[in-house]
DNA sequence: AAGACGAAAGTGGTTGA
DNA sequence: TCAACAACTTTCGTCTT
């Protein structure tokens, strides 16, 4: 009921851009979908943000010349290179690199299990970092914070993922990562926009292989429902499940409740409920 | 037979003392 | 820190297509 693991193409780079490919991929989407996000999720050499020193660290030059060009002496070269692998050494195994490198690892786990763009592991390594700037990962496992920063990065680029979908892939439980997330919130990232349901719309739409049409009118809705006051303390994603439910059937292509409902992971009858006050609240929309 | 609907009891998260 | 509370879920029976 609550599957986790699911199909989705997102642009590796933007977080958007190929979903509106997708739309036009036949029945074999969803196989194209998870060949090429594996396939994506392993290319490339690994970004800065992701290695412990961001790429900055100290190196050593391999071209045994001095600084004013001219070539060592002999008697200097072992010596270099003696140093250079020193450094090698050093620059990984100072505690808090190594500790970073725990912590990436970690972060590269998740978001290559929950297929997610490598946009989100970098933004959740700069995160931590600033995390760790502040020590908030004193007396917290690495793994619980590492969680938090995926999950705080997701709703930064809008790609919205439950605390649940993050906590099934992480190693440390739902109620850790919800405590770190919020100490991170507090302390690290200045503003987060709060989830609307309008970043839920996508996902939805794209996994239920509903038209460009059904998209723009379930989030024409959703602006109603907000300028209406229907939103407050309401599941952000249970609205859009409703808003995308309503949006099919006004374009004839209805899907059940229980699909919308599976895919973004609320019950029916949450679905109802929401549908319900739209209908209610919404009615000349449905006239016009 | 499958989807939609709604009531009742249960669950987790927020709020206020 | 604890209890009250609202929103949401689960479960299940009934109605509609």
């Amino acid at each position: 009921m609550k599957d986790v693991e699911r199909g989705e193409i997102i642009c590796l780079n933007c977080g958007w851009v190929v979903v509106d490919h997708v739309m036009d991929q036949g029945p074999e989407w969803r196989a194209f979908n998870e060949e090429q996000r594996l396939r994506r999720a392993r290319a490339g050499s690994p970004l800065s943000p992701l290695k412990p020193n961001k790429g900055l660290s100290t190196m050593i030059d391999w071209r045994n010349k001095d600084v004013s060009g001219k070539f060592l002496s002999p008697e200097k070269r072992p010596q270099l290179s003696r140093l250079r692998r020193l450094n090698k050494i050093i620059s990984v195994s100072e505690p808090s690199e190594k500790n970073y490198m725990i912590a990436f690892a970690e972060i590269e786990r998740i978001v290559a299990q929950l297929g997610l763009p490598r946009a989100i592991a970098e933004e959740a390594a700069i995160l931590y970092r600033k995390a760790a700037k502040k020590r908030l990962i004193k007396g917290r496992s690495i793994e619980s914070m590492a969680a938090a920063c995926i999950y705080a990065a997701c709703r930064m680029h809008k790609i919205p993922r439950g605390l649940d979908e993050i906590s099934g892939s992480a190693r440390a439980d739902r109620r850790e990562i919800g405590r770190s997330y919020r100490l991170l919130a507090k302390e690290v990232i200045l503003k987060v926009p709060p989830s609307k349901a309008t970043d839920y719309v996508p996902r939805l739409i794209n996994t239920l292989r509903l038209s460009a049409e059904v998209e723009q009118l379930a989030i024409r809705i959703i602006r109603e429902a907000y300028s209406l006051r229907l939103t407050s303390g309401r599941m952000p994603k249970g609205l859009a499940a409703a808003a995308v439910y309503l949006a099919a059937i006004l374009m004839n292509q209805k899907r059940t409740q229980r699909e919308i409902a599976s895919n973004a992971n609320v019950t029916e009858v949450t679905v109802r409920n929401r549908f319900k006050e739209l209908m209610e609240k919404l009615q000349f929309i449905v006239v016009v």
